[in-house]
DNA sequence: TAGAACTCGGATAAAGACTGTCCGAGATCA
DNA sequence: TGATCTCGGACAGTCTTTATCCGAGTTCTA
């Protein structure tokens, strides 16, 4: 690990840029797609993978299918998931910036009772959560496999599909 | 720990709480506040807060000064530190999301020539916290300050300067 | 209808980050 | 000169994240 990369602190779960990528890849195919197959497609950890796909499953976004012609499915329109759902199914659905209420402890404590509202700093943080969410809740899964689409000059789509029904 | 407080993910150090709080309540201070005032005043681990106020003072908002009368004090005016500064000082100043290029690697891979831009992915994550720290930056600490003293009529500073001038 | 193979699902260890604490180096004042 | 107070980085404990495994359930085949 470079000096750089020990720096930066990791906020955010690598498994939410698997499930992200496994969306797109699953709005390529129409019938399921099994984890194993996922997992060698983006070169990751099998087991590791399937875990985070059963959190998009408890959230309801994906559907698993067993048996032998089993595997995993959206349950929706690729247009109707937005990329904020898949974060939230990972990284979990609480605040990033949680408020421990400190102005309620030490000698200037306020009441409790005035402490109807948030903090003025808590207020801020929540702003800018929302703002946060506001620009992932934009973005749905069919935009982003078309982007992707469009930066490989349309190709890329067709070889995942391509590549899901040869190793089927 | 209650049973809600585990389904909520912390995702950012709850030390940006103290951090934000220690730079409003030093702002309304013209002498070197003590770490260890600064403590009995939040209600949190003299030390602990101590580390976090070195982040402080290595990303250069505020000053240390040792000796009988020493203590900590802002480098500038309240109203020219943002908010943002303050977070990421505190929790690392990394993208909270890290593409990890995993379009570069299994069956598929796209050449790195072809790497050049981003993934798209990765762009609309990247777009999502441009938009949180946009939120942030706007907010600087004098405003908060503000909003605090709004929200208990006008005491609430005052308040604070006259414990830090008692218990010099 | 019985069998076999393939799939998901939750339960189980190892690693890393955050939390919390301590004592020494340095500076100020008497 | 000495004492006292301050910061600063170095030291363990706890929790989340990472990674992995084997059993329960389902589907196709003979
Ligand atoms: S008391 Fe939690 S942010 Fe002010
Ligand atoms: S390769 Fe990292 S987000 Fe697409």
């Amino acid at each position: 690990m470079s000096e750089l990369d020990r720096l930066v602190i990791m906020k955010l779960s690598n498994g939410v840029e698997w499930a992200l990528h496994s969306c797109v890849t699953l709005s390529q195919s129409r019938e399921p797609v099994p984890a194993a197959r996922l997992a060698e497609l983006h070169g990751t950890p099998p087991a590791y993978l399937a875990k985070h796909l059963q959190a998009l499953s408890r959230a309801g976004i994906v559907r698993s299918r067993a048996g032998q012609v089993g595997g995993y499915e959206l349950t929706r329109p690729a247009a109707q998931i937005s990329a904020l759902e898949v974060v939230r199914a990972i990284d979990g659905d609480g605040p990033a910036y949680r408020c421990t209420e400190i102005r309620q402890r030490g000698p200037l404590a306020v009441p409790a009772e005035r402490c109807e509202r948030p903090c003025a700093i808590a207020r801020a943080m929540a702003a800018a959560e929302d703002a946060w969410a506001d620009a992932l809740r934009r973005v749905t899964i069919a935009d982003l496999a078309a982007r992707i689409d469009a930066d490989s000059e349309g190709t890329a789509m067709a070889a995942v599909s391509r590549w899901l029904a040869a190793t089927r």
